[in-house]
DNA sequence: AATGAATGAGGGTTCATTCAT
DNA sequence: CATGAATGAACCCTCATTCAT
């Protein structure tokens, strides 16, 4: 309680903060400029802040670049981590709870796909991106790919796990293409049956 | 057949052949380099033509970008279009042939891939491509609900065609980015077994 | 002795030594990374301080380079007049001791004299460094004419004071480059014989 | 004497001199504002092109920078080299032609130097200017000593040549220093008067 | 008196575009 | 048609300076 520590945890805390402000605005960006339409000066203005600041807080560009990109993976990770809470411990109902996760309004929506499918497009040619894409990739494939095995032990199926854990996690993502391309066309509710017509198909003892 | 429409019918072909050539060179360098790391330099030295060759074909970079996309989805539409007319007159039997090219090595290949999410990155942001896209995508969805409508008449089943259309859909782009982002990891076979199990699985009359 | 007039002294006290710290941490950055090289937060890390401190004491980056070039100044003419305080009365003693002051150790050094060639090298750019450079030449050049006239008129020489001092002085400045260049090369034993050589020549009933 | 030959070499020729033009606005400009003052679009300016043309023909500025120092090494070089050509075969004619040489007013001149001065102030903290001016020096100094050592052995002298080559240079040099700083007071003939009596002195035999 | 986060002007550099050849 | 030297707008980044604490 020292005013020390007290100045020092401040200070941090400020600087956690201002890098997050900067995140947040970097994603506003990339939303609607895309990543090769953003400059640090839209970024620093959508932040209410000035010209160097990006550069006093992440050093380069390509770093703040970088970070969103760690931030989203996070987010996306904590995310469905907390929807596998909620669903309570049956595994048919976190596969669906994870479904679910990845389609609803607050993810499966155009501004913020839009910033995804931008770090997707640079993805070959950015080792950086490619890295954090494929850890976000492999935690998500391996909890689905785990509750699929858990199912199919349950209901005594023939399918391969990673196979179904593999479509299911395509589906999702080219559903996430679809809403960015066709925003208007998109159905959310067709989407979902889309999965749910998937699940009953492959498991029709769990999802009937 | 006079001299002069000859000519000038030749210089028409040479033309088309420089900015195809262009084009070419433009994705080989979105391919390695992504959107915003292809100069027109690299593009004109990757075609072995000089500096200001894009603006005398093209006269302007954006106008360079849009042509390419819309090569790609003119390539893409001829090629599903002939593995349609290679498939024979089965509706479930076309619906396999336009999966299979979806997934066959030459089309579901990072090189290949990069560049179409580098412009699916840029959607939000440019209209243009947006358009081309939606085009695209259109096209291919009409096709393949049209088919899976005839197989669902054909079989009798309940399903929505529009809804199992999108879910294919979906589930070839979902694999093409799993393919982009994990190459490693990445399992062609494993993939169309994916297809196959939810054919199967929405059509069992059609694909045991 | 008042406890008021006391705190204001040792107040300007703190004052002078933070100064005297800066300005040493100067001269060990220009000594390191050269004029254009120095930056503020260089040289205050370099002296533990803070970013803002050299503002605070010396209102601007040109005013502390001025300081420092002041002090740099100021100590060279200390420094050869304690030299010659120590060499007793004699005239030719006392240049002696002048060029052997010039060519000492602690001076002849590249370290130090990285310093003096970084201000000379602006001082055609700088008038205010011009000014100060011409204060320390004149100082030094009168002395040490007023030394060569001595000897002159004791041993009855024909040459002019004033040539026969700005050799010398070019002498030791020359040899300064050198050192400062070829450091590896650099002899300081050679360049005290060559001074030593030229006073014998033109002071030969002198320095024989 | 092909078309293409001709529009070949009058390229290479342009170039070249587009470099040289941009050099000598680059030594125009480390003349009027020193190294830290000068800047590319300075150079530009004065050279009547664009902001952009530097990089084009030098890549960066710290290239620039090497580049004209190595022009002026490159000079120095050949000034003196032609003075030994001229001054014919007497070794001591020709010592005296290397000195005045470096004091003729083209080259002991403000504008000149500064530029010199300017680069030594960065040698400690640029390796690259370092050795091109150890280059200068090392050159220029072995000439020197050369001819020393032949006045040496040709009037029997007992000096060191290595010595009095390294004080002739220094004497120079020094003078040098004295012309930039206080161009006012300095006197090309007292300089020159120097350099005569330090030569009268160590070789009497030849210089009287 | 001292801190260091924040500012913003200014610099080097890149690169799409132009145009004389 | 094709070239590639030249342009100049725009970007990222640096860093001296300011100021609330």
């Amino acid at each position: 309680m020292a005013a020390k520590a007290s100045s020092t945890s401040r200070r941090t805390e400020n600087r956690a903060k201002r890098r997050q402000q900067l995140i947040d605005a970097t994603i506003r960006c990339i939303s609607k400029h895309g990543l090769g339409g953003t400059k640090l000066s839209d970024v620093a203005r959508s932040a209410g802040l000035s010209q160097g600041i990006v550069n006093l807080h992440f050093d380069s560009k390509d770093n703040l670049l970088a970070e969103t990109l760690r931030y989203l993976a996070d987010e996306y990770r904590q995310n469905f981590e907390q929807a596998l809470e909620r669903a309570g411990p049956d595994p048919a109902g976190r596969i669906l709870a994870l479904m679910e996760t990845d389609l609803r309004p607050s993810i499966c929506e155009p501004r913020k796909l839009a910033v995804w499918f931008a770090f997707w497009g640079e993805v070959k040619a950015v080792p950086t991106y490619r890295k954090i894409c494929q850890q976000r990739d492999s935690a998500y494939g391996e909890a689905l790919e785990g509750l699929c095995r858990a199912v199919i032990d349950e209901g005594g199926y023939e399918h391969d796990a990673r196979t179904v854990a593999d479509a299911l996690s395509a589906l999702t993502d080219g559903q996430w293409l679809a809403c960015l391309v066709n925003p208007r066309q998109f159905d959310r509710g067709r989407a979902l049956e889309a999965v749910r017509s998937y699940l009953r198909a492959v498991f029709p003892r769990h999802f009937d």
